[in-house]
DNA sequence: GCGTATTACTTAGGGAGCTAAGTAATTGAC
DNA sequence: GTCAATTACTTAGCTCCCTAAGTAATACGC
């Protein structure tokens, strides 16, 4: 048990927080997924681009435009644009403009890009397993409640901030 | 809104798991945190330095030397020299060589920076008790509780993959 | 004491995120 | 039909993270 801020005589720092916990917590996540991403050759950012291109032809799409592919991805267009750029650079995505609207670009896989999601799915699963492994089943489903509900919390400030910026 | 794909019916994507919750999380924690810090015209890294120098100061430390601090951020020693270089240059943290001994830089709080700190911490608390404003107190315990055994779980991971690299 | 190792830090170079400011292409108002 | 507004995307420029390769300064072995 977490022997928690029982504050005594000596404050406790206040950044012993639950936010200090996530922020910590993801760093270690990150340090893991990346060297591990990097053993397939690319990054975490790429490997988001490539499952959601596999994603959408799964569901029947061959392609998506960038400004669908930033929404999925959660990040601004610039952003898409540079990890975009890595990706056709290595050749595991092609980029050809729209026909019948030329200021839209189509993003999808190439075959060395299916090849590369296949690689990586062939482990995925396990691995994710492996780095949830310290906690049980039901303290995972319990850290992904408490996570989601945090998130959406959150959001609902982040939008009250934007929509007073835009009035 | 971006209306999200309402899966029903279908199987649930593998991704939707704790892993995932805790990435999505951590992206807009930090979505709220850059803009709260902008507004003291700091970023959440330079932040991480002032908090940490101060600390030190309560400590009975004036200044902390470069390893130190990259240790105290969790962040590379690279990285540490950037985020000083610029709060050099923003007349916050000051950087003078150790007499004793050349190599070693040592950073410490300008008057400014002191002030700095002193605004944040005004409203610090208030900030971080607002963000977890979406769970009861019992929850941001176990939400703690579980990043941290979490994060145990995967530095042991690290460990073990380090080492092995060093034999 | 001299040369090698180690230590402390910086520089170089790359990926990823952001905002703000372009550039085309298309839509739409009149 | 023409010109302004909007849309889709890119470019420029910033922060921050990383690794690898410097550069000094100090420590150590003999």
């Amino acid at each position: 048990m977490p022997t928690l801020p029982v504050k005594h005589s000596l404050r406790v720092p206040v950044e012993e927080n639950a936010l200090r916990a996530l922020i910590r917590a993801f760093g270690v996540v990150d340090r893991v997924m990346q060297p591990y991403f990097a053993g397939f050759g690319i990054s975490g950012a790429q490997w988001g681009v490539l499952r959601q291109l596999h994603r959408a032809e799964t569901e029947g799409l061959s392609s998506l435009r960038m400004t669908e592919l930033s929404n999925r991805l959660l990040v601004r267009l610039p952003s898409a644009t540079g990890v975009i750029d890595r990706l056709v650079r290595d050749g595991l995505v092609g980029r050809v403009t729209l026909p019948e609207d030329l200021r839209v670009k189509l993003i999808s896989l190439t075959e060395m890009g299916r090849r590369r999601v296949r690689d990586v799915m062939k482990v995925h699963d396990l691995q994710i397993e492996s780095m949830l492994g310290g906690l049980s089943v039901p303290e995972q489903n319990e850290l992904q409640r408490l996570l989601t509900r945090m998130r959406v919390h959150l959001e609902k400030q982040l939008k009250g901030k934007n929509s007073a910026h835009r009035v």
